[in-house]
DNA sequence: TATGAATGAGTATTCATTCAT
DNA sequence: AATGAATGAATACTCATTCAT
């Protein structure tokens, strides 16, 4: 009925039916959002309980109360829907690192900020830490999707931060692509056996570790 | 026999009991008493050729030739079976990772050695590699199974090297197992980065990699 | 307007729904009115692509650019659509028939013009000759759904010749419908038997068939 | 408990736990090929009812009141069991022709008892029929199934029957192979149209209409 | 006139595992 | 020691169709 139309807007301007059509419109657009959203956020927690081998189609559309074909209007297939996960998280995770580049002016501590950035989204987002960087690594080099890579933007930020280094004279001349590639080589490594390691390996001792990491890796690269 | 009549009856593509049936006359040629080893080697070449994913005990069972059931009686259940063949895995690892560091004398040397046998074992058992550092890492430090534990072994393989190059002042003095957990990740980080990477890194760039990192490792941690 | 917005979140492999809005735009050129011809062109050629078991409604308002709704305006259900396919190729069938049975002003040889005709139409048609004659063969004798009845025309085509055979002598006199349903029975054996044997039934060997057959229908109906 | 074992046997002879196990496995045997045998029932039976189109494992499963899981045991997939089913139907169709072409000894008379029974087999299992002649004929050329064929075999019936009349100088001499293709595409073709003309198609008309086409090929293949 | 949203029912198939024998 | 039988649960995905707008 039109009862819920009229809720929305009561004011002059355009043609009644302009405006119904208009926000109408809107309406659905927010709604779309709000859903594809919804299952996105379901799907999160849904992976974040369960883990990826037992994360399913069905288990998302129970979680938010819709039937499971609905999710098929909102993402492709299970591999889209999982995507969107991985995207939120580079998208996430880039922002953090850029605000690490950003905080710090010198070359060697802006790449040591970039690596303690590093492990530390991983250590406060395994779940999405474990999607991105080990079970579907291949999203992140899967170049047909996604035409704004937050994943590839990430690493940008590291390439970067690499390349003013060596223009600052700060580290050694060399290719910044491959020395960016040690560093997340580097970082990759304390954080995923950090999470691997699970109980056993606390905050401090990631600390710890990353002090010797990151010293090792200042001293080893110095010009 | 009765057994024959199947057979007429049913022509063409095989049932699942006609399969098993058409397979144990074939199996008696193997050895009776390690069966269990029949398995695992069994299960060891379904894995690599199936990966983790597809990987199931019925597809065990009969490349063996075995009915399903008799794998319980070896294997108490899928992950123990897993762990199994990560089991041989890491003893594999072991191995390699001893004869590298015996093949050098320098401490340094033996570190750099080790550092490419880590990759090179991972680049040459990639499936294996992914089982036992990405997909299953948890079975590396769960305690409760292992009595021999070649997981810590291969560990300490590194560890040994470290302390001894500390001790010979090659290399700072520290934490020893901080230090080489650092440089396991390294390593790590790159195997795995390689590995994902699939096509786009071949040999070449790994050895490239490898080439800084070992420096940066080399340079970082001398006194 | 929101709608960009959508585009840009999701990325990749497009949903259902994005698909819809994209062709949405590139339909406009379509015609308004023959909507009714358009849905049915498409079907035919999604038909023709997929077969009888991959043809769906889905597919079809994709192809032309509509919502899946949408053709449910323009006809009933599945089973309607499919009718308006299978009327279509009888309008042709019948088409081809009537061509054939002026073409030749013997008796006899219009009834074996009218045979090659009946094979020839479904060897190059088989898509269609299927459906017509193997899998929806209910819609022929279906009464109510046509008013026009190409399908009974097609048969009409086939009794007159029948019918004037007679009358000039040419054949046996007898039963006029029965005469025609035997021959309707050979050449749609001879037709349906080809089809399904695929590769093994050539071109040829549908001519050679045919002689033989055609020769056996003029003998044994001579009077 | 060994109760139900005493059951079976109780006299001398073997050991009495030869005697058990042998007579274990007969019942075991006898037992597998009984559900064998209701699967295919209960698959015929259904498939009578609800047609190709809806003909499914589970519902086959929940008629036999077994896990739809089960008949994989017993069947490989859906195409095998549909496959036996056709097997099934191509036996008895080779049997009644068998019987037919042994019912008489003129050739001509044989050719005849030939073709009425194929249109008789063809009414009297009108869903046996469809699937073996027009929804999977298939099944019938494809040779890598069923060692044992009776799909050839029953051609094979008709082929030697024209050959011996060719040989009896009963009718003209000629391809084999080609003019059997031709009489059974003349009483396929019968049957398929009486069957789909389903109402107004009764035995008489099929009977009146195979009077025309038997005198027609009869006199059409006169030398 | 057209559509977006949503659904319920359905599909074949695979899997790890248990149990009685 | 080994097995055949059986199962329950689960999977991703597709389809025709309805309804409110």
């Amino acid at each position: 009925m039109a009862s819920t139309r009229v809720k929305t807007t009561k004011t002059g301007g355009a043609t009644q039916a302009e405006r119904l059509q208009a926000s109408s419109l809107q309406r659905r657009e927010q709604q779309r959002e709000n859903l594809r959203g919804a299952i996105l956020a379901a799907a999160g927690e849904l992976f974040l309980e369960q883990g990826y081998e037992a994360f399913s189609m069905r288990q998302v559309a129970e979680r938010i109360g819709y039937s499971a074909t609905t999710i098929y209007r909102y993402y492709e297939d299970k591999d889209d829907l999982l995507f969107a996960i991985v995207h939120e998280g580079f998208t996430e995770f880039q922002r953090e690192l850029v605000a690490a580049a950003e905080s710090a002016a010198d070359p060697i501590e802006r790449m040591v900020a970039l690596g303690a950035a590093y492990v530390r989204f991983g250590m406060q987002n395994p779940v999405h830490y474990r999607l991105m960087f080990m079970q579907r690594l291949d999203f992140v080099f899967d170049q047909r999707k996604d035409e704004q890579q937050p994943m590839v933007g990430s690493f940008d930020v590291l390439q970067r931060a690499v390349a003013s280094a060596m223009d600052a004279g700060a580290i050694e001349r060399g290719d910044v692509e491959r020395h960016s590639q040690v560093i997340w080589a580097l970082v990759h490594g304390i954080t995923s056996l950090a999470l691997a390691n699970g109980g056993r390996f606390g905050p401090d001792d990631v600390d710890r570790t990353m002090e010797i990491a990151m010293k090792m890796m200042v001293r080893g690269l110095r010009p």
